[in-house]
DNA sequence: AACAATACGTCAGCTTTGTTGACATTCCAA
DNA sequence: TTGGAATGTCAACAAAGCTGACGTATTGTT
């Protein structure tokens, strides 16, 4: 099952071979990293982390989400999720409505100031994905979607596709 | 330069819309938590983390490698490393020994107990990223690593390359 | 031989971000 | 109407990152 055997079984199973593979999870690794150095960066100089970052992302992209929504899409615990939004709460980033329907939820909205770091974060990570993507060009970029999908948990991707529905 | 203006710019320039590169941005968000929860499954039963995962897998991919270079290649702090080590080696999963040319360094190299566990880490991590890679076709595996590629620091990529050189 | 630089280890203390446990409020269904 | 489920908050703790300071052994330079 290891590395010398596979490389004879013939072309169209050879990117399969465990060495190969490797290199994949390596490079998911690096990549990663790259993928969050240029927001990181910015919000060190803010008293802000990843995890501040996340949840403006996904208040930007669902307006009016609830905390339990949130949740789920994080996927970190209530009690986590609600420290960094007081911090964004306190700060006047974020703003939370008592819901109308159900008054235990409450509906996240990012203020003009919250939008204004959301942007700035976006466009740095989005410069170097863009760039990445123009390198790699389109057929590459089709790839790079299609595996990231397969490697998602099941109802992560039920998130990713609802996301992708709605907007596209 | 947002959603609507973009959406005429002929084909070849459509994957760079805003909308598809923040799309890329969740993939990569969603995919890495699929990507990192099964070996977080398998170490969370053994008192270990994230970071012990890391540290095996690059002694293993480079036996005999010195403190230094590790820590080049995960990019953190050595006492962030050390405390990992540290445990490791008290544990029995990995061996330190003087170095014959330069008697600072010290060389890693997993014991057998290590190498053991690094199998089962890799294997669950391997099994995740085989099946993605089957369901999504050889062709889209380059293009994912292509993309990949294009996403790392410089410093990163040269790591990376550098042990792609070594094994292909 | 003396001195600076390098490699490694460690102590102390802090930050971010995850966890569990306990608790208040609100809703809904028996 | 009352008890359980759901939503959200507060408190305390753990993992793993960070900086800064320091000690020791070894190497390289002058």
């Amino acid at each position: 099952m290891s590395q010398g055997g596979q490389s004879q079984s013939g072309q169209s199973l050879l990117f399969l071979t465990d060495e190969q593979v490797r290199k994949g999870i390596e490079a998911m690794f690096f990549a990663y990293r790259g993928f969050t150095a240029d927001p990181d960066r910015i919000l060190q100089t803010k008293a802000y982390g990843r995890a501040h970052h996340r949840a403006v992302h996904f208040i930007h992209r669902s307006p009016g989400t609830t905390v339990n929504n949130l949740l789920n899409i994080l996927g970190v615990t209530k009690q986590s999720l609600n420290r960094v939004l007081r911090t964004l709460i306190a700060d006047g980033l974020v703003s939370s409505t008592v819901g109308r329907a159900d008054k235990r939820e409450r509906h996240l909205h990012l203020t003009d100031v919250g939008a204004a770091l959301e942007r700035e974060l976006s466009n740095a990570q989005r410069d170097r994905m863009r760039s990445a993507y123009r390198r790699a060009g389109p057929e590459a970029v089709a790839g790079f979607r299609e595996v990231l999908e397969a490697m998602m948990d099941e109802d992560m991707r039920h998130h990713y596709v609802a996301i992708k529905d709605r907007t596209d």
